[in-house]
RNA sequence: GCCCGAGUAGCUCAGUUGGUCAGAGCAGGCGCCUUGUAAGCGUCAGGUCGUCGGUUCGAAUCCGACCUCGGGCUCCA
């Protein structure tokens, strides 16, 4: 038998025997490899091990040390979750059981109605175990689709899947998933692939899959959540379980670790501890109101906005909190908006709806009177509170609210200054973002639907165009979502990276075709003729509520001390030192900043640790040298040990550039 | 909205099978202590056990409804 050449990531070759397969493969290589391979990459496809190689292949060996291992690990880690839950519900059906992000899950129906609780997990787990440790093997076998649908008779949901399947080969929207899709498992068109392990379990997927259980274990199973079917609340309700999976033991527990990280520096947790912010029940679900310090940190980040928009070319205008339904017709609102608007107030005989959004007002100040070419970019800028009726599952703290603040403004331009504007608004934007201590950005581009659309194609070229030539002057990385823009024009969604890793969206700088036509805006052109100006929303923090709650748990509570609501606190050492420490505070209160005297009435550590607690950047001690000598203690926060004897006015000097450098 | 889970002092929690189970620590008030760097001592006050109904001789505990909060509701075979 003849001899199979495959080529391997590094350049090399490798020569095997005829039929030699990807496990083979990785034991040539070596004995460590052997063992850790999960799956290869043959031509860029990924396959499960046991298949055989192609004479000329370019193949991968991949292990759990690259996301498509662990991915597959996961993938993997499902198939066992059905598996155990088949065999503990009878009449149990399953669906999908994807990875995910750090882990996977697996949705399930169960007979009559049934639901799993908490408790349940624990057994499940145990089942799980058991499999892995039979150490089955998951071997893949391929079908025709009737065949399929016999095999899986009785579970509708995977049947409901064949049938998408084949469908699709006709030209249905599942077909684009699957071209997408297919070269995970190297499904031939028209082949329905499945696995088995164990007994019996077989479950309908693309592949592909670990060489057998026992290549599992470090799982756990995290939570129970409903789940709509194909995630249609029109669809049934499912069943999902929640879990995490990962190569080792050590990067399991290194998982749950950050789970409970995250949850100290949750924004919620931090609110009521550093009493920033609450909830009262009597105000109704997701509607905060704000505490003192919580007040003062927003006001540091208001008026950095408002400073930052004066200078940066635009006009401040306010308007009210709720307008007559005709503006809502006008602008369309209550066509496509209408489930996430407050119900009306009916006064007068007409009615009032509270505003989901600014644009309507900001559109009428422009039509308030002719509008130039001379006049043009137009930039409106307002912090305006706006209400949205969220669903009531959906509200998540300050970061999911029903009432909120934005960073709100409209431009109002020519269609040739659309990409200057864009470019300039996208550094402005950047730059402003930075000064609270986001550096690492992540873009993306929304692209014209191919469905309903409004404005000619040129427009949506133009902007488009000018949209990415923004992001690369920028030098912003992006990616670009095809067809995920708004009917009404394209967008740039900017998301920034917090301190333990995570992402969250901020920014968004949407074009709109659409108002500018519904309310008939013009201007006035060179040519003496009438034009229709282009609008530009764009928020920078989008809710100021929101950007509060990302900064908290970015900073974990310790707020820059720009932004700190109490920057300095002065202890005395004993009673005799108040009227020292008290001078202090008054110059420094007098000079701008936010301090506060801990009088002496009790221990000195104590005090010092709840200035610590508190987060507080500054902790004063003050005692009787400190006094005679006009210097302070210092205590920095995160520093290890204090600064004894240093000078009052050296101190004020020091705070004085870290408030200006934004520290 | 829908599925699962949770609601006991301001906060974190304990309360065994329904029968002194209404408790603790921290925070708060008041005294004492006058402190040189991460929790001094004493004392007082605080709760309709989320709300409303029901079962029971008896409910924080069991049942139902509602309210609020938490997690989830395509990262897609």
């Amino acid at each position: 038998m003849a001899d199979i050449t495959i080529s391997l990531p590094d350049g090399s070759k490798r020569i095997l025997p005829a039929g030699a397969s990807g496990a083979d493969l990785a034991a040539d290589i070596g004995p460590g490899l052997a063992k850790a391979a999960l799956i290869v990459s043959v031509d860029g496809i990924q396959r499960d091990l046991a298949g055989p190689l192609d004479d000329g292949a370019s193949v991968a060996v991949i292990t759990a040390d690259s996301d498509a291992g662990l991915h597959t690990l996961r993938h993997s880690t499902a198939h066992v979750l059905a598996q155990a839950v088949l065999d503990l519900w009878p009449g149990a059906t399953y669906a999908i059981g994807p990875p995910i992000l750090n882990g996977f899950y697996y949705d399930f129906e169960l007979p009559d109605g049934a639901t799993f609780s908490a408790d349940d997990l624990e057994a499940i787990d145990a089942r799980m175990r058991e499999i892995i440790a039979a150490d089955q093997p998951f071997e893949r076998f391929e079908t025709s689709a009737s065949d399929a649908l016999g095999l899986f008779a009785g579970h509708r949901f995977k049947q409901e899947i064949i049938e998408r399947v084949t469908a699709g080969e006709a030209g249905s929207e599942m077909a684009g998933e699957m071209a997408a899709t297919a070269p995970q498992g190297g499904t031939a068109a028209g082949v329905i692939s499945c696995y088995r392990n164990g007994d019996g379990f077989i479950d309908l997927c693309m592949g592909p899959h670990v060489p057998s259980t026992g290549r599992l274990g470090h799982f756990a199973l995290q939570t129970v959540a409903g789940a709509y079917w194909r995630g249609d609340e029109g669809q049934p309700m499912l069943q999902r379980i929640y879990g995490t999976a990962w190569a080792s033991r050590k990067e399991l527990a290194g998982h749950l670790h950050r789970l409970v990280e995250a949850e100290k520096r949750d924004h919620r947790r931090l609110a009521a501890e550093l009493d920033l912010v609450s909830w009262p029940e009597a105000l109704g679900p997701g509607l905060a109101v704000w505490h003192p310090k919580g007040a003062i940190v927003r006001k540091q980040i208001e008026d950095y906005s408002r400073a930052r928009h004066e200078t940066g070319g635009y006009d401040f205008v306010f308007s009210p909190h709720i307008a007559k339904a005709v503006l809502w017709e006008t602008s369309g609102h209550l066509d496509f908006y209408a489930d996430s608007m407050y119900p009306p107030m009916e006064v007068d005989g007409a009615s009032y709806y509270p505003k989901p959004m600014n644009c309507p007002f900001h559109v009428l100040i422009y039509d308030s009177g002719q509008r130039s070419y001379r006049d043009l970019p137009l930039r409106y800028f307002e912090l305006g509170a706006v209400y949205r009726y969220e669903l009531s599952g959906a509200i998540h703290g300050l970061m999911r609210s029903r009432g909120f603040t934005q960073d709100d403004a409209h431009i109002f331009c020519t269609r040739e200054q659309v990409a200057a504007e864009l470019a300039s608004l996208l550094e402005f934007t950047l730059s402003v973002l930075r000064a609270f201590g986001f550096d690492d950005f992540q873009a993306k581009l929304s692209t014209r639907p191919t469905e309903k659309a409004v404005g000619d194609q040129e427009l949506w070229d133009m902007a488009t165009d000018g949209l990415r030539e923004a992001l690369s002057t920028a030098g912003l990385s992006y990616v670009v979502d095809e067809g995920g823009g708004a009917f009404y024009g394209p967008k740039i969604d900017v998301d920034v990276t917090d301190a333990i890793g995570r992402p969250w969206q901020l920014s968004t700088i949407q074009l709109d075709f659409n108002l500018p036509e519904r309310f008939g805006l013009e201007y006035v052109g060179s040519d003496g003729g009438r034009h229709r100006p282009v609008m530009i929303h764009r928020a920078l923090m989008g809710s100021i509520e929101r950007f509060f709650g990302v900064l908290l748990e970015h900073y974990a509570g310790a707020f820059p001390t720009w932004l700190a609501p109490e920057q300095v606190r002065v202890l005395p050492v004993a009673g005799e030192h108040q009227g020292y420490a008290e001078s202090i505070v008054e110059r420094l209160v007098a000079d701008g900043f936010r301090a506060s005297v801990d009088p002496a009435d009790e221990p000195l550590g104590k005090r010092v640790r709840a200035g610590k607690v508190a987060k507080v950047p500054h902790v004063l001690v003050v005692g009787g040298d400190d006094v005679a000598n006009g210097t302070v203690g210092e205590n920095a926060r995160g520093a290890d040990s204090p600064e004894r004897d240093l000078p009052l006015d050296d101190f004020v000097e020091r705070l004085a550039d870290e408030v200006d450098a934004k520290r």
